[in-house]
DNA sequence: TCTAATTTTCAACAATTCTTGAAATTACTG
DNA sequence: CAGTAATTTCAAGAATTGTTGAAAATTAGA
């Protein structure tokens, strides 16, 4: 690994752990991103100076993360690997997968634990904050998916739009008050 | 605590590691959260089976998080904790805070390395995905700042739009194309 | 079908992270 | 300004998580 890389490399490595991956796993990620060939297992390995099997555990996850994917060369029988290259899609597979792991199980629970019918004040307040985050968790959540659909392009403006979408939101709600013509 | 409460507390401490937190700093914030009084630590280690200065410890990351706070009780010495009340709060704060530890790093990170001049062809590939990584990350956050800020009740506007975010944006752009007077 | 290259599995070991009780510190109260 | 209540610190041990080499399984080609 060139130094360049290596700072990279090394600082996803640090930063994996907090991104519900782990050291190696992010490592692995990060090599892969900025490798413009796909590397093989052993070069993997080599690069990151990690077992051969550490290696190959980390690519079963990895694969579980949707991180990686296998490419071919030809003439080698050895499996290559990359990550997507477009971070837009790097970043949505990401953003789902996190979500699957960090909130749909809240969720879950959420929803299972508000079918019990609360005896004691206490926990009738309890219900009262799960139903509070439950209805946040949800908006969330269906926000997520819509928005996940949209083209990158439509993301960037609304992204680059800020907090002005205040301004566009108005602006709709007047129009719809006094006229019939909405286009919901 | 009531089998009501011990769902919610045990199922967040699951989740706290997926949280960047760990089981018992979620625990324990599941716990303040429904929690109609403020607790005080010996209370707090009762209701978790854990011991007192674990409680000091986690209350303490807790604290760098900003997901606790002190009330008072009149007439204890003591000192008890709570959580902000409010979902919306406590996404915020919770979604700085993780910005704060996950995200600003890389962004330093990133901005120091895009200012090293790549030699080899593969260091410039590296730096390209860099570059780029280094760009969704800056819009995604100065969009996140800007946001933070509204008021909630226009954040439910924008989520209950979902993908019809889309038409706006589209109508927007059409009226600035045919039309001077724009609001931007 | 056999062989050799490659990948995966797994149980033992290593490293990290969490938890604890005891001691130290701090903050009240008479 | 003691004396006690409450809190924090810290080093040792417990629990969890990550890593490895050896062996098993799989695969591709002869």
């Amino acid at each position: 690994m060139s130094p360049y890389v290596e700072t990279f490399v090394m600082h996803v490595g640090e930063m994996g752990s907090r991104w519900g991956l782990n050291r190696t796993l992010g490592q692995m990620c990060g090599l892969l991103y900025v490798s413009q060939q796909p590397l093989n297992a052993d070069e993997i390995a080599d690069a990151l100076s990690i077992s051969r099997s550490n290696v190959s555990m980390g690519l079963k996850e990895l694969k579980a993360w949707r991180l990686v994917r296998p490419a071919t060369v030809a003439g080698d029988r050895r499996e290559y690997w990359t990550t997507p290259k477009d971070v837009w899609e790097l970043f949505q597979v990401l953003t789902e997968e996190r979500h699957r792991r960090e909130v749909q199980p809240t969720l879950t629970m959420l929803r299972e634990t508000l079918m019990i019918e609360p005896i004691t004040p206490d926990d009738r307040y309890a219900q009262e904050r799960l139903r509070e985050m439950h209805e946040l968790i949800e908006l969330m959540t269906n926000w997520m998916d819509e928005i996940q659909n949209l083209p990158p392009r439509t993301l960037v403006r609304l992204l680059k739009l800020g907090r002005r979408i205040q301004n566009l939101l108005d602006k709709r709600r007047k129009s719809r008050n006094s006229n019939q013509s909405t286009d919901l």
